[in-house]
DNA sequence: CGCGGAGAGGTAAACGATTGCAGCGGGTAA
DNA sequence: TTACCCGCTGCAATCGTTTACCTCTCCGCG
């Protein structure tokens, strides 16, 4: 498979491997000349090193893994495209897992990239607790960060927004639009965000005279499909709210369309906002108000971690935690003055 | 890094690592109470093979590349999820590189993949022609296949739907809503599906007596925003066709989106269709008519094609294609009856 | 009693690169 | 002239497995 060896190489310029590694990789210096003849020759062979054998020898792979909740959330595709981007940079390869939304699959695909020798690891568990002890020890073993979620009990480097400020936007935002209550579509809180979501939805409602209530929140899963029954949930049972907030657009999406279905007018007699910013935001009956992740920001702050990460061995350095402040994107879904 | 070796396991065992390999991999037969003692041993040490190691010997890496365009088009990112399901049923790894629909990084992707050692390659190729050196290159030396889109001037496996007949089904059933007339928003015919589809358009609104026309036909690329343009392109030159046939569902998004902002009722004034069946046709409005791809079976016949090419070399056998055919999934896009 | 064959295990040579160490000129200083 | 140093090279070890080949033992059979 592997054609040509740096032994061939070798042997066509005249030196000995050392050389030709040295050579073209610059590890030491080599005279002018000969480097030449190296180059030349490992040109004319097609030459290329193996990377398993360097791999092997180095114990350096150049690749990082990566593993999100679920490739089918268009804001996990986007961070994957944008953490492939900030790796592309470096030279550096991605190894793409999908733990499926499940603690296990995910512990196995995190097993299954600390035993490739990738250089390191970004994740975003799926699960807040259950999570926990793969991603513990997968971070005794490597350089990791997490990223948008991060696990209790750990103390890995993050990355993400500020959920906390993000929810105060939404509800400072749909309060302005008139709203004087609203519910929560959230997904269960078994991960940080939808629990920091939460959170900071119940407190700046509070804080903002934001009538709530338990029979408002309704906790499912970062789904179109749960936006629309909670919507429907929330129909049957009575009263509604001004408004709906929800934890992310997947959730948005579906709440809108139940609305429309269900003659509830958006913006008029519901607002709606979402959380994400994913594309398909825009194309929404009405366009959605939502919050915007900067993806690109985070996923270079998570390949920075992980080379500063590289230089020290791993939990060598303190954990670093960055809370980058998203954006509220205002479009159709509420309304405005 | 990697702790534990296999010394360690034959030293801890009591016998060589020959038996070990051999007791752990089952290359041969081991006595029954070796072979217990060794499992137990690498139990107790924790032991876990060395991929990297494993590969430079056998050189096979239970790795395969995937190149897709755009990892941003859900219909790619359906195609990823159904290829990693399939590929863990092998127990083997996907290496997923996105070519940001440019031939060179395209080619760049595909040569770190082959140095990389995968197995295989399963690529959907950005361009029908300028894609053409890099893929045949990587042809000779690997098992590949092209997955949905293929170049022309090679001969290697592919799977994907028989763009035609979809077509033709498209056609027929906008004929049957009542249209006399289509126009066709497509992309610029530098691949095969998008050459395909066209084709398969024109051959089939001719014979079901479709009226189209050449400023009927708009090309442009794989995306909403082309969809829209199209559509104003369309209204502003004049007399509207009674249909719209997309060539993906992204188009057909922003289509659907373009009518609706310009009054234009879909589907009583336009009929449109789209492409691909993504997730999001369902939640637009109104709910998109579509194709939908069989994304499970492309990828299982995908990996079982790449397994079969695994047994001979490459180029061993005669390529095959396998063209599934795609069902209409009709919606409230276009007119029944 | 000898021989052949099977079964189990060990020895060591790969796989293809990197790199510590040593050798070897040649230049410089004493 | 000698001693030393410095800059290039080459030798060979090394990374962790797998596997071809060899050895040893045991058993059955003529």
């Amino acid at each position: 498979m592997q054609r040509v060896t740096i032994a061939d190489v070798a042997r066509r310029a005249g030196v000995s491997t050392a050389t030709v590694s040295r050579a073209l990789s610059g590890g030491r210096k080599v005279s002018a000349d000969v480097a030449d003849r190296v180059r030349e020759a490992a040109q004319e062979l097609g030459y290329a090193v193996n990377p398993i054998a360097r791999a092997l020898r180095v114990s350096r792979t150049d690749t990082v893994g990566m593993v999100v909740p679920s490739i089918r959330n268009p804001f996990f595709t986007a961070l994957v495209e944008s953490v492939e981007h900030a790796l592309g940079a470096d030279g550096k390869e991605l190894l793409l897992c999908d733990a499926q939304s499940d603690p296990v699959t995910e512990a196995r695909r995190l097993d299954a990239l600390v035993t490739r020798n990738v250089d390191g690891i970004i994740v975003s568990p799926c699960h807040g607790t259950d999570s926990t002890p793969a991603v513990q020890r997968t971070a005794e073993r490597l350089p990791l960060v997490q990223l948008d979620r991060f696990v209790g009990g750990t103390s890995t480097d993050w990355v993400g927004v500020d959920d906390i400020a993000a929810m105060r936007a939404v509800v400072e935002h749909v309060r302005e639009g008139g709203a004087r209550s609203a519910a929560y579509l959230g997904a269960r809180l078994t991960n940080s965000s939808s629990e920091l979501r939460h959170a900071g939805f119940l407190r700046h409602a509070e804080e903002l005279d934001l009538e709530t209530g338990p029979q408002w929140t309704l906790l499912g899963d970062y789904s179109v499909e749960w936006g629309e029954r909670a919507v429907g949930l929330l129909a049957d049972s009575g009263r509604l709210p001004e408004a709906l907030v929800c934890a992310d657009d997947l959730i948005a999406l579906g709440a809108v369309r139940a609305c429309r279905t269900r003659g509830i007018t958006v913006p008029d007699r519901m607002q709606v906002t979402g959380f994400d910013n994913i594309e398909f935001t825009r194309l929404a009956e009405p366009p959605l108000t939502t919050v915007d992740q900067p993806t690109r920001r985070i996923a270079d702050e998570a390949v920075r971690l992980l080379a500063d990460a590289a230089g020290d061995g791993p939990a060598a350095r303190d954990a670093a935690h960055v809370a980058l402040v998203p954006k509220l994107v205002v479009r159709d879904s509420t309304r405005t003055g």
